[in-house]
Order: C-alpha cells, then sequence, then structure tokens
DNA sequence: AGTCCACAGGAACTGGTGGTGA
DNA sequence: TCACCACCAGTTCCTGTGGACT
C-alpha cells in the first residue's frame, strides 16, 4: 500500500473539506440574514423583468456578513436569471473613477488599457458592452468608503445613474461600507438621484455566532475530531472583537491547520488559542495589502512611540527615509492611516495645544510588528 | 488686540506612464 | 514615428486657525 506524504500514517485528519472555511466560500444558508437578504433580493428583483431596480446601501461593522450576504443574493440572482451579471469591485483596490470603470469593461469581457484612455471613453466602452451582450448588470462597490473619499466618486456614480436615463439600460447598484455616513461625502444631486435604500447589518450575538460557527464547522471538520468547548471559545472571541464572525472562522481554520501538523487526533482549545496569537485585527487584515512604503514607516516608527506629534513624526519620518515626501503629502498619509483605523489622531484639547495633533496606534503593537515583518 | 508659530487642508499644477491618431 | 492627451500620486503654493507671547 503506498502512504503518500500528505498522509500521516495513521491519523485520517482533522478537516474533512477545509473549504468549507476559506473566506470566498458562500454557505448555502446565512442564518440571521434573512430578512436583508429578502430585502436585497427584493430590490434587485425588478431586474429580471427589465424593471428599475432599487438602489441600495449596505453598512454595518466587520464581519457581519455585508459581502457574503451581497455575493449570496448575487449569486441565487444570476442563478435564476441569466441574463442578471453581478459585478463585484473591492475599492481598495479600485478607488478612482477610472480604475472601477476599467474593472467593469474587464468583467464584460472587454480588457482595456489601465492607462492612457480618458474616463469618457472607458464609460462609452462599458455602454457599448452592455448593449451588445444585452446583461442586467448589478455593480457592487465594496469598502465603498475607500471609493468616496476620491473626487471622481460623485462623478462614477453620476455615469453608473445616467446609463438608465440615456439608454435605458437598467443597473443596480450595491454599496457597501463600515461608516454609516458613508453617502454624506457624496455630492448632493448624486446623492438624491442615487436614493439609495439603507439596509443595516447588526453586530452577531454571541449566540448566533455559536450557531453560524457550528454550521460551518459541521461540514468542514469530522464530527469526533473537534472538542466541544472549541466552537465555545471562537465564538466569544469574535464576540469580543466586536461580532466579527470573520475572526472566528480564520481562527477555526488556522486552528485546524495547527492541529493537523502536531499530528493530533482532535482540534482543541489548545489548538485554538494559538490560532487566535496569529490573527490579525479587521483593520489591519483588510489594509495591509494596500499599504506603501511610506506608510509602512510611519507605522515602524509609530511603533517605537507611544504617542507623538504630527510635527515631530514627519521629522521622524525625514530622517529615516532618503528620499522622503513632502509634508502636505504626509499629512494626507496620515489621514488615511487614521481613516483606515489603524492610527487615532487627537487635535487640540487641554494638553495638545494650538493645531498639532497627537498621534497613536489604533491597533495592538504586537500586530503592527508582525504586519511589518518581511521587508 | 495684534503678531507669530506651527500646523491643517484646499487648489492648481507637475511629471511619469501609457494610451490615440495622423 | 511623433505630437498630443488623460490619469493620478505627489508637489507647490496658499489661506485658515488655535493658542502663546507680547
Ligand atoms: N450568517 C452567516 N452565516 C455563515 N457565515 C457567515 C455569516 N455571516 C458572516 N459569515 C462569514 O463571516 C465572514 C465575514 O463575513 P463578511 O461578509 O466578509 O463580513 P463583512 O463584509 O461585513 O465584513 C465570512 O467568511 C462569511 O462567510
Amino acid at each position: 500500500m503506498h502512504h503518500s506524504i500528505f498522509e500521516s500514517a495513521e491519523a485520517r485528519g482533522i478537516f474533512k473539506d477545509e473549504r468549507f472555511l476559506y473566506p470566498e466560500y458562500i454557505p448555502e444558508k446565512l442564518p440571521f440574514r434573512e430578512s436583508q437578504i429578502a430585502e436585497i433580493a427584493g430590490s434587485l428583483k425588478p431586474l429580471l423583468r427589465n424593471g428599475k431596480p432599487q438602489n441600495l446601501f449596505i453598512f454595518g461593522p466587520s464581519g457581519t456578513g455585508k459581502t457574503v450576504t451581497a455575493r449570496y443574493v448575487l449569486r441565487e440572482l444570476e442563478e435564476y436569471a441569466s441574463k442578471v451579471k453581478g459585478i463585484y469591485i473591492n475599492c481598495f483596490e479600485f478607488h478612482t473613477r477610472n480604475a472601477v470603470l476599467n474593472k467593469l469593461c474587464l468583467a464584460l469581457g472587454n480588457a482595456v488599457p489601465r492607462r492612457g484612455l480618458a474616463s469618457d471613453e472607458i464609460y462609452n466602452e462599458f455602454v457599448h458592452a452592455l448593449k451588445v451582450k444585452n446583461v442586467a448588470p448589478i455593480v457592487v462597490l465594496d469598502e465603498a468608503d475607500q471609493l468616496i473619499r476620491d473626487k471622481t466618486a460623485s462623478q462614477l456614480l453620476y455615469d453608473l445613474l445616467r446609463i438608465t436615463e440615456l439608454h435605458s439600460i437598467h443597473l443596480g447598484i450595491m454599496l457597501i461600507s463600515n461608516i454609516r455616513d458613508t453617502l454624506a461625502m457624496l455630492d448632493d444631486r448624486v446623492r438624491s438621484s442615487l436614493s439609495a435604500l439603507t439596509i443595516e447589518f447588526n453586530q452577531y450575538t454571541p449566540e448566533q455566532l455559536k450557531q453560524i460557527l457550528h454550521e460551518r464547522a459541521r461540514n468542514a471538520f469530522f464530527e469526533d475530531a473537534i472538542e466541544k468547548d472549541v466552537i465555545n471559545l471562537a465564538a466569544a472571541q469574535a464576540a469580543k472583537c466586536s461580532g466579527d464572525a470573520r475572526i472566528a472562522i480564520e481562527s477555526l481554520l488556522a486552528a485546524g491547520r495547527i492541529a493537523e501538523k502536531e499530528g493530533a487526533k482532535k482540534l482543541s482549545v489548545v489548538h485554538l488559542k494559538k490560532a487566535f496569537e496569529r490573527i490579525k485585527p479587521r483593520a489591519l487584515e483588510k489594509a495591509s495589502p494596500h499599504l506603501d512604503s511610506c506608510e509602512k514607516e510611519i507605522l515602524k516608527i509609530m511603533c517605537e512611540h507611544e504617542k507623538i506629534f504630527s510635527g515631530e513624526l514627519y521629522k521622524a519620518y525625514c530622517s529615516r527615509c532618503k528620499q522622503a515626501i513632502s509634508e502636505r503629502s504626509f499629512r494626507d498619509k496620515i489621514n488615511r492611516l487614521a481613516e483606515l483605523n489603524i492610527l487615532s489622531v487627537r487635535g487640540a484639547t487641554a494638553e495638545i495645544r494650538g493645531r498639532t495633533r497627537e498621534i497613536m496606534l489604533a491597533q495592538p503593537k504586537e500586530a503592527i510588528i508582525e504586519l511589518l515583518k518581511g521587508d
């Protein structure tokens, strides 16, 4: 009998199928999101009979299932009617009018160059592709706050709204954000013609988290390969992190891998606790692929200071960097890191005088150091 | 009250990149 | 091939402002 190196001699392993714990996995059922699913589906349903859909604004804290719910509904609609085409865009990656239009064209199979073309030309290309392909598009702009910071965001939404008016192609727009007043930054006219229906995603309670995890774990692990308290502990940890289901699911996956590596027969709370140490806080997890070298340098400096004033921080940065950016750009970097909830910034109080700002890390230092490893 | 310091942030511009069309 | 144009991150130049010090 041949033994592959992927099988240890006796153990059959812990995972029945670990894919059920992958972040991109979309479950068959989403417990406790039935009403949101119904509301989203109901809003978009008119597309099925060439009608005008209700645009949506979805907000709630991290890990409350906004993304997975949106994808779930898109999948259902696409399966039901092949005309419907869900286009999912993460605005961390595509955060300007041009970049989003580019991605929209790509999604319809019309690759256009990343640079060199005017936005209007890409827009025309997109409209053309829509007509030719005869699809009913639903555009999902996830992490929409990253887009709406940009001055071109209003123009982009105006473009999308105009498609309906000028070409009578109906198009659904779904904006997702964890900030309640994301839309406030939009142009008044665009906001009112968008007239998005707001759907709120609340934090999961510990009890709800437990049930969600049970469901996912049942498919992912062999039934007798997981100690009873593991799920409860994972749920409790997620509850601590403001009800973030992603933390819990990621921890289970990491714990299972640790257990298999150790050759354990059962996944225990010890494995899970080890996994917790490896899980990044959500703000860092989301932002880390999108930080540039300057922002990383700022974080490096911040690891050495409990708190520091803005002017001092810039001086410290200049003394370390050969090619330092200007002080003006530096301020924008600080503001971005603050918006990402990685830095916290306080201005004018009793102790902080003048117009300077006091800057601190908003995330655990250890997690930042971990993130900066490898460069 | 007036002035200055030190910084915030708006607006206009620039330079690198990479298209188009003659 | 070579003007010419668009995008966009970053720069330059600027005005605004809270508090300290006259
Ligand atoms: N009701 C649910 N049932 C099953 N899994 C869920 C549920 N809600 C969230 N999840 C899972 O939690 C993780 C985080 O969800 P996500 O949609 O990314 O949250 P958000 O977009 O709100 O930050 C994903 O892996 C998702 O599959």
